[in-house]
DNA sequence: TATTGTTATACTCTATAACTATA
DNA sequence: TATAGTTATAGAGTATAACAATA
């Protein structure tokens, strides 16, 4: 017999379970946006990296990955597509000649455009029912529990 | 010449994206829970099991399935494992003799309280910025977006 | 006909280790 | 020696279609 306190991990116990509810919460989400996306070559994670590069041309390749908290090993495969696809350039950073600076090409920003449009209203839909309150605490909150390192 | 509303998809789109922010909070806890399991044989999806089938003993594996937004066909391989390390125990319904009951065994009931209890506090340590009012709005706001159908 | 569980299969995202070229 | 990007590989979750047994 251990010391195990049976007593409070009753029926329930995964409705309380935060962890839980981001899951099923998030899923809903990232399957929304690949209905969204589909047909346009784009999936979430690639959107992703699209609208930072957007945001930061010739941002690293790594530093993409670290705030996307995608590895840089599966960062390459991802790159690929965009490159292939012709929505991204890379070229060799002349500060360090191993990294490869980001930036979107015409085709990457148009369609980036069209890709952050079709989501807006669909995320605008899955958030119709909560208040203008509910929807900045919900932010909030998720950025506080996300943001680097566990502070 | 599209009529594309170039203007409100500025920098930091990416920030004010919900699905992001609950994409990276997921993966944080689903991480952190791994880690928190390891070694046990359980993994997220397979706790979750364990907790719902704790809760409603004889429940068929389909109802399960549906309430963790698991799909029948990858239930079978998940049931499977559980039925492996005898965590869980099936019958043939005797109502409807396609489905099954499951329930825990007693290892079953022993491990997943285990998990249980190191889950919760993992969470508790993953949670121990937020008040106690943000968390309740937390849950609250989650159960709201991905409770059944898109009401 | 419809449904429960099953098999087979593929895709996406994530994780780890070892390599190369630069620093 | 450390870092940026790469390669190879595996694990885990999710998705669809087709099937057998039962309803």
């Amino acid at each position: 017999m251990r010391s195990i306190d049976t007593t409070d991990v009753t029926a329930g116990f995964l409705d309380e379970l935060v962890g839980y509810h981001l899951r099923m919460t998030s899923n809903k989400f990232q399957a929304d946006f690949a209905v969204t996306l589909a047909g346009t070559g784009i999936r979430p994670a690639l959107f992703a990296i699209l609208s930072i590069v957007n945001d930061k041309p010739g941002i690293n390749q790594g530093v993409v990955g670290e705030q996307l908290g995608i590895q840089r090993a599966n960062m390459v495969s991802l790159i690929n597509e965009l490159l292939e696809q012709k929505l991204i350039a890379r070229s060799v950073s002349k500060e360090d000649r191993r990294a490869y600076r980001l930036s979107l090409s015409e085709i990457g920003r148009d369609t980036y455009i069209r890709c952050a449009t079709a989501i807006r209203a669909h995320e605008r839909a899955l958030l119709a029912n909560l208040s203008a309150k509910e929807l900045t605490a919900l932010i909030t909150t998720l950025k506080k529990l996300h943001s680097h390192d566990g502070d």
